[in-house]
DNA sequence: CGCCTTGCTGCAATCGATTGCATTATTGTC
DNA sequence: GACAATAATGCAATCGATTGCAGCAAGGCG
């Protein structure tokens, strides 16, 4: 039923069914006050009815500015392995959520920031209207050279010395802690501790299990700290040699839900019982962590949250070019793998 | 250091410093044997050095396509929520590398796909080179309905009669007849069946289920049928009723290694031992399966090559507009939780 | 020396939506 | 009825990269 035969664009068919210009089409549909309210309801029918949808790529190159936002998967500096944690899946999910909410369409990264000047110059980051970092690996510094940039970014991590990127994180200090604390006050002595310093969070994470000792006048164990990677399989065989090493530790503060549960099935292996001989303590609240036998006391972050205001600080950064960091909380679930 | 000041595009001014033309740059960047070997390097050269990189929208406006595919995760659709089985995430993880191999950026929905018009309405779909989908939920016909559009679609799966769509999925009927095969023939005789049938991949497990009944003369007892949700939270209410209700089988088949551990705590907390008096098998043998109490005997997908062969089959779709469909083996993984 | 071929390079139109400014339609006022 | 004020619409330039076609230079051939 076209009338004229235009450009041939799907605006301009739009435009033309409804008698009208380009102009006012687009004006309608991104609801702008000069157009008539009559004719809005109209070309908004015919949209509908004809499945109009905008070009984004005209869209975007027109603005200036994109409806991506990029979510950066921080890859195991150990293993250099890509993190299948459920943690960053349940992440993501409630990143995607918050996103389409607002508009956005997600674009998953999945590659190592190596170098900042690589990523700047990647297609990725050229295309997002915002990026989320989810973790800070080993990147602290190329994170505050991307900071620079002028496309917003934040960060899910720990705070570190220097920091010049929008953070969101819980509070790692306190996780560690109370996780100690809580063996701690249940008569534990020996408390073993897994998982790598060389990344903020979990550093931070240690701070708090020494704090813990010193609150409670127990000396820390240097030798009692494993630097495991995520990647479960280089993790069992340290984690392995580590109980067979230092077989009379009676509680154990693990950086991940899963490395608690490989903790577990090992310490099994050997005879060690949870928690009986030896308490474990896991971090993440992951929905499995529930059902491990024994169920898996662990430190949850409320992940729900965390993605929101992830997604929440970066809009506040796109539109009002800064945003606050924020710290939040944690808490202990207690179950079975502790006294 | 630019010289002239022409339109002020990041082409426009690589062109000026290499003193050719914006023809002759993009010319150069794409590779064309039209231009000189000198001067492609020179401007190679340039580009690197200042960080140049294309302009994707308006790259994508003139060749009306993009480098982007969309990536569909099904939900689930009892509990219409999210599914956070790290199942997901390692096929994500493994489809963003593969994709990021070819030159394409994945782009995460996480949204229902209740109409196939609405889709074929968003932006996601008009944005997209391709699309993957993820599982095929309920959406049989609406996925029939897009792969009559003009971007190509390939979708995670099980064979369904009548399919349009291409598809790419491992052997749903090997795998139930593995697993309960493997229960009858260590003598057990109760079996039950934890799934959702309402699901493509789950009904054709149970096929197998049954098939393996039939292959070793021992009749199927339809009440052991349970279609739990992926939901953790509604799947342990189902299962700790069914269990109450049948406290007599002696074998289950689950549908994912989730459903399965869930089935083991709440095993657990009934008295009923793993394996002796009932083994599991589960599905999937995602990495926490092996560290699960016992370890978790499990039918093994290979995700990283479903992965791999989804996107060799969308890019094979995209460049020829046809490709086939793959059936990935499968192999029962023994552990711990059967005898 | 003139003409043709080959090899590069540049010109300018094009993709589809947005928006400042100009223009037209509508309403109100005296 | 004339004119101003206001509301609604249209015109045309613009975003940045690509590419068909035209143009130019260098070299080969007779």
């Amino acid at each position: 039923m076209a009338k004229k035969h235009q450009k041939n664009t799907d605006m301009q068919m739009l435009a033309d069914l409804a008698n009208v210009s380009r102009s006012t089409v687009s004006r309608a549909l991104s609801d702008s006050p000069l157009v008539n309210e009559k004719t809005r309801a109209k070309i908004r029918a015919l949209a509908a009815e004809h499945n109009y949808v905008v070009n984004e790529a005209a869209r975007s190159l027109r603005l200036q500015q994109s409806n991506i936002v990029s979510v950066v998967l921080m890859l195991d500096p150990e293993s250099e392995q890509h993190i299948s944690d459920p943690f960053f899946l349940e992440m993501i999910g409630h990143l995607a959520d918050n996103l389409a909410g607002a508009g956005f369409d997600l674009l998953l990264v999945h590659e190592p920031i190596s170098r900042a000047t690589d990523f700047l110059a990647s297609r990725a980051y050229r295309q997002s209207a915002g990026i989320i970092f989810i973790g800070q690996g080993q990147a602290h510094k190329e994170l505050n050279k991307l900071a620079q940039g002028n496309v917003p970014i934040v960060v899910w991590g720990a705070k570190l010395a220097g920091k010049k990127y929008r953070l969101v994180g819980s509070d790692n200090v306190a996780g560690g802690r109370l996780a100690a604390s809580y063996l701690i006050e249940h008569g534990r002595k020996r408390l073993a501790f897994f998982g790598d310093r060389g990344l903020p969070e979990l550093k931070a994470r240690y701070e708090g299990f020494v704090k813990a000792h010193e609150d409670l006048g127990l000396a820390v164990d240097d030798n009692l700290m494993l630097p495991v990677p995520f990647d479960t399989e280089q993790a069992e065989v340290m984690i392995g040699a580590f109980l067979d090493r230092h077989p009379r530790i009676d509680g154990i503060v693990c950086c991940s839900d899963l490395i608690a549960m490989s903790t577990m099935a090992l310490l099994n292996a050997r005879g060690m019982r949870v928690p009986e001989d030896v308490a474990v303590i896991g971090y993440d609240d992951i929905s499995i962590a529930a059902r491990a036998n024994p169920p898996l006391t662990t430190v949850s972050q409320d992940i729900r949250s965390g993605g929101q205001m992830l997604v929440k600080t970066l809009l506040q950064s796109m539109e009002k070019g800064s945003a606050r960091d924020h710290v939040m909380k944690v808490k202990l679930v207690k179950r079975g793998s502790t006294p």
